[in-house]
DNA sequence: CGAAATTTTGAGTTCACTCAAGGATGGTGG
DNA sequence: CCACCATCCTTGAGTGAACTCAAAATTTCG
């Protein structure tokens, strides 16, 4: 491995640094991946899984017509193609919103480390759970909120995960989609995206400054986009919500 | 046990004759459940797990004012708590849309089992990733299609579930959602689920008498929808498609 | 520095929503 | 067995949130 590789799975709460040296040692490379790019897609058959290290990638699907619906968002920590390895094919693709590394794991050793490990195991089901479960809050958001409390709820979300994953800092995060992709993972136009982004602007909800956003009261934000953590299953020690000062 | 219980595991295609008598060993008791009851709750910590027997349930989840969203149908063969024995608490709701019955599993055999059978811990983690699929899909329906593609993708995914399940036959089927509970799957209203009903009979797409539902071209109502059933994960013997001359 | 992508704004349109009300259906009890 | 009540389904008319089309300003990056 190249160096004092950083693999924090997002669930490693639940596992001892034992098995977390187990896992990486599993690890046969990396890769690095440039904004916009496909990591696996719809219906290929994988062997191997990724571990994100850096960036942020999402899970999507492709419509007839040119549409899009992201239905996922994936940030370092996360295991990205579990799906691949329980069911066979994928039934989504996943790809780069920034520029990004992954960590690469063999499905064949994984399995071995996995009947070994019961721990390792449990994570991964939890893996997998969460997944399920944010895809069902998704569903509840494009299904019943507004465009307002969708992006909203988009904001909540990520900035979460992101500060969960130890890349938000005092309620000021790097925001990864642009407002197409905003767009395609709340279910609404661009151009109606942006009409929001400026109300949650004008409503002091957010201050953007370049890709940099900041969050002044997290409460608002929160209760503007009906967020509730608990479905992101984040483990207590991550809970830590970004407040105004946490300094 | 009250007679010969009949549980078929709708991933059942994965299990030896052997071990779904281990897991049908298990049960401890069933339950019978009118329509309109919760078998849980959001945030309630279970300590079993339930099959479905008989019946159809749905996964929801509640919103401010009254709005509901239903993530997810199920049918008989689902597993339908899995997440509460992974994550511990449940990040939605589970209730029935038909008088239904279930079998009861406690969590802590279930578990034994899973750590013996490595072939049974498969069948649910297809059960659990299968669930993810599922609310990936309904994300792309509920943000991406119209009403009318909304209405037609879940009478598809009803229609073939229940076919999997053993619920239909000649392309006819008892239909178990009210137009307000088709309206809480779909993000739409109930007044114009009902419209959408409309239409689709007066395009001759289905053919409804009381709540049975008949469709005549399983592929016109498929391209309606934008159906395609790759994301269900059927095995192959409950894939036979609805068709017209089934017989 | 220039080309391409992204963001921003305005004007008009439409799909789906709200409000209102009548009709069908099915279960329950007298 | 029928009357009644509750739920569910159906339809119409007007409204509004989000969409489409068009185009300019800004940012990003090779």
């Amino acid at each position: 491995m190249n160096g004092p590789m950083v693999l924090t799975l997002a669930r490693c709460a639940a596992l001892s640094a034992a098995d977390q040296k187990i896992l990486a040692a599993a690890v046969t490379s990396t890769r690095d991946l440039r904004r916009d790019q496909d990591l696996i897609r719809e219906g290929e058959q994988p062997t191997e899984c990724h571990i994100i290290l850096d960036g942020v990638l999402c899970r999507y699907k492709l419509l007839p017509e040119g549409r899009r619906q992201i239905v996922g968002i994936q940030v370092p920590g996360d295991l990205c193609d579990l799906s691949g390895l329980v069911m066979g094919h994928m039934d989504h693709s996943v790809g780069t919103l920034t520029a990004a590394k992954v960590a690469v794991i063999p499905h064949a050793p994984l399995r071995t480390i996995m009947d070994e490990h019961p721990a390792i195991a449990a994570a991964l089901w939890q893996e997998i759970a969460s997944d399920a479960s944010i895809a069902r809050e998704w569903v509840a958001n494009v299904g019943r909120r507004t465009a307002y409390q969708r992006v909203a709820h988009l904001l909540c979300e990520v900035g979460s995960r992101l500060q969960a994953a130890g890349h938000a800092s005092d309620g000021s995060f790097e925001w990864p989609l642009t407002q197409q992709e905003v767009a395609d993972a709340t279910g609404v136009t661009t151009i109606h995206v942006n009409r929001m982004f400026r109300q949650l602007r004008e409503d002091r909800l957010i201050a953007m400054q370049g890709s940099t956003i900041r969050v002044p009261d997290w409460a608002r934000l929160r209760h503007a986009g009906e967020f509730n953590p608990d479905y992101l299953f984040l483990s207590p020690r991550e809970q830590e919500r970004p407040s105004a000062t946490a300094s």
